[in-house]
Formats: C-alpha cells, structure tokens, sequence
DNA sequence: TGAAATGTTGGGGCG
DNA sequence: ACGCCCCAACATTTC
C-alpha cells in the first residue's frame, strides 16, 4: 500500500513564512510532503560549478530542512528532470496533489505545462498560486484590456488597485500540523549534484528600516549603504514580496517604485516572452552594434580606463553584486560608448548577479540601451565623469574597487569619451531613419 | 533614472 | 549717465 500525500514543491519561494502555496497546501488538510528539487535543466546551463546562486539555495533549503524537521517533518530534495522527478515519485507514493506557487518565465511557463499534462493523466490535480508578486498577468491591464508598456500609467493603475487585503500574510504556523510526520530525510550535498561551496556566506533578510526611510536620498550614491540589499532575498524567495510592499507603503514611494518596476518587467516578459531574444522596439535589431571581443573582454573584467566602470565590474566580479547606479553606468558604457549588443551585457550579468532575475535583467537592459518599453531614448548617454562627480564625488567606491589609479598598471580609457559620444548617436540615428 | 549645445538674462566693468 | 561688452548663471533645446 503506497503512502498517501500531498507534495508542495518549492521552487523560487524558499520560506514557510507567508507561503501562499504551502498555505493552501496545508489548509487542503491532506498530509504535505515539502520538496525541492535541484533541476538539472537549469544547473546543467551554469558554467562556473561554485556558482554562488546555487550556494545560496543549497543554504537556504538547509534552513528549510530545519525548520521543518522541527515541525516533526522534512523536506524531501531531489537531483534530476522535474518531470523524471515526478514520475518516480508517482511510483513511489499515492499523490494526491501537487501544490506550487505561480513561475512566470517563459521556461518555467513551459515546464509547468509538462507537468501539468502528466499529472492531468494520472488524474492528480496540480494547483498553483500568485505568491511571489501583488499582482500578476493580467491583473493590472490598460482600460482596453491590453497591458501597460509604460511604467508611470502602470504604476498609478498598480497602486489605485492595492488594498490592504493584497498585502495580508498567510500564516501557516498554525497549520504546520497538516505536514508530513516523518524522520529526516537526507539532504544531498552541493558536491553531489555537481557543485563547490564558493566560501560566500548567505546572511538571513534583514528589513532596515532607517535604510528604506530614506531610500529615496541615499539610494543613487554607490559608497554608501543606501539600498536595502533584499534582491537576492526577493529572488529566491527567503523574503515575501507582501511584507516588503507593506513596508513601502508605510515608509518610501520611491522604494514602492523599484518593487513596482520588478513587477512591470515580470508582466512584460509574460505578455511578450520574445523579449528574451530581441528589443521590444523592433527597429534597435537592425543597429550594426560593433561587438568588439577585446573591448567586451575589457569591460567584463573592469579594465577599461574608466574608474566608475571598471570600479563597478569588479565589484560584479568579486561579489556577485553591484550597486544599481553603477548598473546603469556600466550598461550604458557597454551599449553606447562601446556599441556592444546589450544581449552580451546581459548574459555576462546573468552569469554574474546573485540576485539575476531574467525579467528585471532583460527589461532594465532594454531600458539602457533605449530598445524596451518606456526606455531611456537612445542619446541619453551617460558620461561616466558626470556620473562619477554627481554619484561617488570624493572617490570612496572608486577607491574601495579600483584603489589607487596613478598605479603604472591602470590601463588608458579604452575610447575617448566625446568621440565616442559622437560616434554611437550617428550609429543610432542610422539604425532609426524610419524603415 | 543625461549631457551638451544653444539661448537668455542681468550685473558689473569700462570707456 | 549711458551703452557696450563680457560672462556667469540659469533656461531651453537638441541629441
């Protein structure tokens, strides 16, 4: 007689905490087996195997595991296909259902959909739930139905629609009874599904509330600890994003904005997945970007004579994060001064950023290079010397990343910022002479 | 969530 | 006293 359970499988939502999947799964009132498991499909697309996002799930399902087993259950991990996965486990138990949370991406969209055709033929439902934004798909839509493609409209619609009740928790503490009561299952290594511990360390969400207050004067200056640091939280879901939006609301529109913004690019990419390919201004694809291999070298590693750039692109290197100023300083840099295809900008970020999410990735690269929605026009060119007089004016994050430039080994800027200037609005302006 | 070029204004030096 | 010029400061336009 095979056991009967529920499975709740985590994917992008690494919390007991406001869970609205588990929620529901444990309301269902059927015993809940939590699983995870680590995709072969995606770790399979990773070329670094000490990849610090994968450190910082194998962390966190630790956490999980032992909140869990204090609960007098597990978490059940598994290595494979999702769909591999859910077949052996169909022969192995009586499911009885499958709960997750919503996954936007067009990949995601497409396993779901797999999964959803095999449990469908095994007669077990598969249920799943908005949870990791406020509102999703089709929930805020222009009046003729269609959806947004610029942020401001989106954003007053976003923020007429929210109520309290959008930002309630699900409290599951009480239902923690409905999970699964067995021993510890074990937990495989980082080395045995193909990976090293990078020696980063994954502190737990920390709210700071005096950093978010001012958010809106502190958050532009790369030096100082003005941003929240919750991206890689938001990510993978240590965080939940009704918490984050309660406090905004109470505290900082212009931290309302970015959490705002994160939801506009995830419903972009849902209404037009083929952003992941190409600009969502049609015309930008015919630019004759140079796409130089050294100069891409040069950037990637942070040599290219420009300390704000090169400051920022060893911060990436070395932490796996940078400051979002110097985000948009350094895209800019590579699309504009350099004329290198935003695509290899935003593949080298995709390697690189902890908190790397495709929707915020792709749509805020669009955005430098003037081809997305609602973008910066394409001869908003940042001077990287402005930037720095405006954004780091005494050199502390230069000097933090970069350290003393009149060392003999600081290479000259790779172009000359005027001509090249010059030279990326005559490229832009030919690409865009109508048709 | 730019920067540079160009235009306008007004105070002060000076003949 | 007055007009003229210079130029900083600010505003507007352009890319």
């Amino acid at each position: 007689m095979k056991t009967s359970l529920t499975l709740f499988w985590f994917r992008r939502d690494l919390r007991l905490h406001d869970n609205r999947g588990l929620f529901e799964a444990l309301k269902s009132g059927n015993p809940v087996l939590p699983l995870f498991i680590f995709d072969t499909d995606i770790l399979g697309k990773l070329p670094d195997k000490s990849d610090k996002r994968v450190g910082f799930i194998h962390h966190s399902i630790l956490q999980l595991h032992g909140e869990l087993v204090k609960a007098g259950s597990s978490l059940l991990v598994l290595h494979g296909k999702p769909l591999d996965v859910f077949q052996q486990l169909n022969r192995q138990y009586n499911i009885t259902a499958v709960y997750a949370n919503h996954d936007y991406e067009p990949e995601a969209i497409n396993r779901d959909a797999a999964l959803t055709d095999f449990l469908y033929h095994q007669h077990i439902p598969f249920k799943t739930f908005k949870d990791q934004v406020i509102f999703e798909k089709s929930e805020v839509v222009k009046p003729d139905g269609n959806p947004y493609t610029v942020f401001t409209p989106y954003s007053k619609a976003w923020k007429h629609k929210i109520t309290e009740a959008d930002v309630q928790p699900f409290q599951s503490e009480d239902l923690l009874k409905h999970l699964y009561k067995t021993s510890p299952f074990n937990i495989p290594s980082l080395s045995a599904i193909g990976f090293q511990d990078s020696g980063a360390s994954f502190p737990p969400p920390f709210i700071d509330q005096n950093i978010i207050r001012q958010y809106h004067e502190t958050r532009d200056f790369p030096s100082l600890k003005g941003t929240s640091g919750l991206s890689v939280h938001l990510r993978f879901g240590t965080v939940s994003i009704r918490t984050l939006v309660q406090i905004a609301l109470r505290w900082n529109e212009s931290w309302l904005n970015e959490l705002i913004w994160r939801e506009f690019f995830m419903m972009i990419l849902y209404h037009f997945p083929q952003v992941v390919s190409r600009s969502f201004k049609g015309q930008y694809d015919q630019l004759k970007w140079r796409n130089n291999e050294e100069e891409f070298r040069r950037w990637c590693s942070g040599t290219t004579g420009y300390p704000i750039v090169d400051a920022g692109m060893r911060e990436l290197n070395a932490t796996g994060y940078m400051h979002n100023r110097v985000r948009m300083i350094v895209a800019s840099f590579l699309t504009k001064h350099l004329l290198i295809d935003w695509r290899w900008g935003e593949s080298y970020f995709a390697v690189k950023l902890l908190d790397y999410e495709l929707s915020s990735n792709n749509g805020n690269w669009q955005w430098s290079a003037g081809c997305g929605c609602d973008a910066a026009p394409y001869f908003r060119i940042f001077n990287p010397a402005e930037q720095t007089r405006k954004f780091d004016p005494e050199g502390l994050y230069i000097n933090q990343w970069v350290g003393n430039l009149h060392k003999k080994d600081y290479p000259q800027p790779i172009v000359e910022h005027q001509w090249a200037r010059e030279r990326c609005l005559q490229v832009f302006k030919e690409a865009l002479k109508k048709e």
